[in-house]
DNA sequence: GCCAACGTTGGC
DNA sequence: GCCAACGTTGGC
């Protein structure tokens, strides 16, 4: 099984919407990196859900229960999306300044490339924010 | 193929 | 609201 962290804005599309639809496809990915991220994917993978702009910080853990195909809101063959669903909140949400702080977690896309929005996290990336988000 | 101009993202 | 980082576009 593989990780990853997605970005929303909770403003356009937040966590709360993503338990009370229970699943969605994830659309809107217009980048070739983050679209090679999304092909990557497989089911059951496990996808950290993070508030970008509003909030900073990741609030909850999703997974992968469909694998890519053509994202749907374009006719566009280069962009695919995949259908995740929410497997739980964080209690504690972990906010981006604290994973800033943290030497272990420095190495994270979310740092080095602020502004890629679908990104791999290693296992011991994951399991340490799932631990401070307890 | 280079690079300037421009648009978008996202943190502050 | 500003700006840095970065991706894309288009002229040459």
């Amino acid at each position: 099984m593989r990780y990853w962290l997605v970005k929303s804005e909770p403003g356009t599309y937040s966590w709360d919407d993503l338990v009370k639809d229970g699943w969605t496809y994830w659309d809107g990915v217009r980048n070739y990196q983050a679209r090679n991220n999304l092909r990557e994917m497989k089911k059951g993978d496990r996808v950290l859900y993070y508030h970008s702009n509003i909030g900073l910080e990741v609030v909850g853990i999703a997974k992968v229960i469909k694998e890519h195909y053509q994202d749907p809101t374009t006719s566009d063959e280069r962009w695919v999306v995949v259908d995740i669903e929410a497997v739980g909140p964080l209690k504690t949400p972990v906010k981006l300044s604290d994973i800033k702080s943290d030497p272990r977690l420095k190495n994270m896309p979310l740092i080095k490339h602020s502004r890629l929005s679908v990104m791999p996290v290693t296992k011991k990336e994951f399991d340490l924010i799932l631990k401070k988000g307890k």
